[in-house]
RNA sequence: GCGGGUGUAGCUCAAUGGUAGAGCAAUAGCCUUCCAAGCUAAAGACGAGGGUUCGAUUCCCUUCACCCGCUCCA
C-alpha cells in the first residue's frame, strides 16, 4: 500500500493538514480538517462510550475478575512542576547526546550509551576511541516542553506541558475516591493533549510533538493485578479489532522481561503495521502496562530510584534527603468492607488517539474496480471506515434534479441531519456522486428516484458491496441509525 | 543534529534566465432516470528570505517543510 496516496487523500479531502501550512509548516504538528475532526471525534467518543460512559459496573464482564467501576477526569495540561520531578520525567526525559563530526561516521550517540555503542570506523571501537573521532560537547536533549507561568515569570517560574495525561490521574486519585463513591477496583479515564519534544518527528502524524492520548489508570488490589492486566490487555485488543483493525496488520505484543520499565511487571503493546514502516514492522498504537504501585508511592514518598528494582526505594541525594520530595499525602486505599489498607496497583491502557485515527485511515484505504455506466471497470478509491467511525454517515441524492426529486431528498436530508452528519448532493451524474462519497468513506447513499414519487421508497446503496435495496422513506432514519450505531 | 533527495494550482505532473502549461478535483450552468473522467464558462501555482543579473520559478546562499538513512522514542 502506498502511504503517499493516503497522505494525498488526507490533504485533498480534508482529513489532515500540516500545521501552519501557509507559513511553511511546523515540524511535528498536524491539523485535522473538516472530515478528520469528525473521524477523530468518533474514535474518541467510541472509546469514551465503550470504556467509561457506557460501562456496566454491575455485571462481571467477560474475562474480568469481578465487576468494576469507571469514571472520567479532565485535568490541566500544565501541572505543578513537582509532578514531573516525582514521576521521573524531569530526570529521565533529558538525554545527554554527542554528535561525531568525522567523515564516515557522522553518528549521534547517547552519552550514557557510548561504552556499549560502536563507532562505524574500523577497527570497531566505541565512539571517541579513534584518533579521528571528533565528538561535540555533550548536549541536553530535553523531551519535555518548557513554559513559563505568569506574565512576569522568569526561569524560576518554569513549568512543563504534560508529556502524558496519566500523572493528572494519579495526583487526583484521592479527590476522585473522596468525591464519587467509587470503590477499588476502579478505572479513571482521561482524553487529552500531551506534548513531547521528539528528536525526530516523522511518519506523518505517527510521531507528533503535540498529540492526544486516551488513557485509563485502573486501580486494583495488588493480589488481583495480574488478572486485571490480562483482562485489559485482551479487552483493549478486542476494542481495536471491533473498530475494523481486525486483519493481520494488528498485533498484540507482550514485552520481554528485559524490555520492561523499571517499575513494570508486564507490558503489552498493541501495534499496527503502518504502511510507512518496513515490511514486517509494526508501530505502537496503545501500550497496556502493569505499573504496580510505582506512581502512587512516588507521589506519596518522593521519586523512586530506578536502580532499586525490585524493591523500589526513594532516591536519596548526598544529603540523605529525597532527590525529589513527594506530596506527603496518604494515597493508600482502605477497603471499608474488609478493612484492609493497601496501595493499589495500577494497570494502564494508554492509547494514542492520533495514532488510532492514522491506523484507521490506513486500514480504510482501498482501491478496487467498479463498472462505469458503459460497464467498463474503473479504479475506485474507497475509504472503508467502520460505519461507527465514518465522518459522514450517509449521503442523500435526487437521481435527477427535476420532477420534484430534490424536494423529497432535501426533506430526507433534514430529517437525517438532526441525528448525524450527512451530506446532500444534486450535482452532476449520480455515479460521480457515489464515487465522491466512496472517497470520503460514507457508508450509505440514499437516492430518491422516480419510483419514490409513486411508492415512497428510496434506494439504499452500500459503499462496500455497491448493492442497493429499497427502503421505505418513513423507515430511513431508523434504518441508518441502526446501521451506524455500534 | 548529520548525509542524501524533494518543494510549481486543492491533487498529480510539465516547461523555461524574458513572470508558467496540462490532467483530475473544485465553482457556475447545461445535459443526464443508478455507479466518476459528456458540454460550456470562469477561477486557480513557482515554500520563504536574501544575492548575482537589465531581468530569477530557473543560477548561488540562507531558511522552512516533506521523504530516505543515521540517531532518539522514558
Amino acid at each position: 500500500m502506498d502511504m503517499d496516496k493516503i497522505v494525498s487523500l488526507c490533504k485533498r479531502r480534508g482529513f489532515l493538514f500540516q500545521s501552519s501550512e501557509i507559513y511553511g509548516g511546523l515540524n511535528g504538528f498536524w491539523d485535522y480538517g473538516p472530515l478528520g475532526v469528525e473521524l477523530k471525534r468518533n474514535l474518541k467518543e467510541a472509546w469514551w462510550r465503550d470504556m467509561v460512559a457506557g460501562h456496566d459496573d454491575i455485571s462481571t464482564l467477560p474475562g474480568a475478575p469481578s465487576s468494576y467501576e469507571m469514571v472520567g477526569l479532565d485535568c490541566t495540561i500544565i501541572m505543578h512542576p513537582q509532578v514531573w520531578k516525582v514521576s521521573g520525567h524531569y530526570d529521565l526525559f533529558v538525554d545527554k547526546m554527542v554528535d561525531c563530526r568525522t567523515e564516515g561516521c557522522k553518528g549521534r550517540f547517547r552519552v550514557d550509551h557510548i561504552p556499549s555503542s560502536e563507532c562505524p570506523l574500523k577497527p570497531s571501537k566505541c565512539p571517541g576511541a579513534h584518533d579521528k573521532c571528533s565528538l561535540t560537547e555533550p548536549r541536553d536533549f530535553n523531551l519535555m516542553f518548557k513554559t513559563i507561568i505568569g506574565a512576569l515569570g522568569g526561569e524560576e517560574d518554569a513549568a512543563f506541558l504534560r508529556p502524558e495525561t496519566a500523572q493528572g490521574i494519579f495526583v487526583n486519585f484521592k479527590n476522585v475516591l473522596d468525591s464519587s463513591r467509587v470503590r477499588v477496583p476502579v478505572g479513571i479515564a482521561q482524553i487529552g493533549k500531551s506534548f513531547r519534544n521528539e528528536i525526530t518527528p516523522r511518519n506523518f502524524t505517527f510521531r507528533s510533538r503535540e498529540f492526544e492520548q486516551m488513557e485509563i489508570e485502573f486501580f486494583c488490589h495488588p493480589s488481583e493485578s495480574r488478572k486485571w492486566y490480562e483482562y485489559w490487555r485482551n479487552r483493549r485488543m478486542k476494542w481495536w479489532q471491533d473498530l475494523g483493525l481486525s486483519g493481520s496488520r494488528l498485533l498484540l505484543r507482550e514485552h520481554h522481561a528485559d524490555e520492561l520499565s523499571h517499575y513494570s511487571i508486564g507490558t503489552a503493546d498493541i501495534e499496527y503495521a503502518f504502511p510507512f514502516l518496513p515490511e514486517g514492522e509494526f508501530g505502537e498504537l496503545e501500550g497496556v502496562a502493569h505499573r504496580g504501585d510505582f506512581d502512587l508511592r512516588s507521589h506519596m514518598e518522593g521519586k523512586l530510584d530506578p536502580n532499586s528494582k525490585p524493591n523500589l526505594q526513594v532516591q536519596l541525594g548526598a544529603d540523605g534527603k529525597p532527590v525529589h520530595k513527594g506530596s506527603g499525602r496518604d494515597l493508600t486505599y482502605r477497603d471499608d468492607i474488609t478493612n484492609e489498607r493497601f496501595t493499589p496497583h495500577v494497570i494502564e491502557p494508554s492509547a494514542g488517539a492520533d495514532r488510532g485515527a492514522l491506523a484507521i485511515l490506513c486500514e480504510a484505504y482501498h482501491e478496487d474496480s467498479a463498472p462505469d455506466d458503459k460497464g467498463e471497470l474503473q479504479t475506485r478509491t474507497v475509504m472503508k471506515f467502520h460505519p461507527r467511525i465514518a465522518p459522514v454517515k450517509a449521503a442523500i441524492f435526487p437521481l435527477v434534479k427535476k420532477d420534484g426529486m430534490p424536494e423529497v431528498a432535501q426533506e430526507l436530508y433534514r430529517a437525517l441531519k438532526k441525528k448525524f452528519p450527512v451530506q446532500y448532493d444534486e450535482k452532476g451524474a449520480v455515479g460521480r456522486r457515489y464515487r465522491r462519497q466512496d472517497e470520503i468513506g460514507t457508508p450509505y447513499c440514499l437516492t430518491i428516484d422516480g419510483q419514490t414519487l409513486t411508492d415512497q421508497t428510496v434506494t439504499l446503496r452500500d459503499r462496500d458491496t455497491l448493492e442497493q435495496v429499497r427502503v421505505k422513506l418513513a423507515d430511513v432514519v431508523s434504518e441508518i441509525e441502526q446501521r451506524v450505531s455500534g
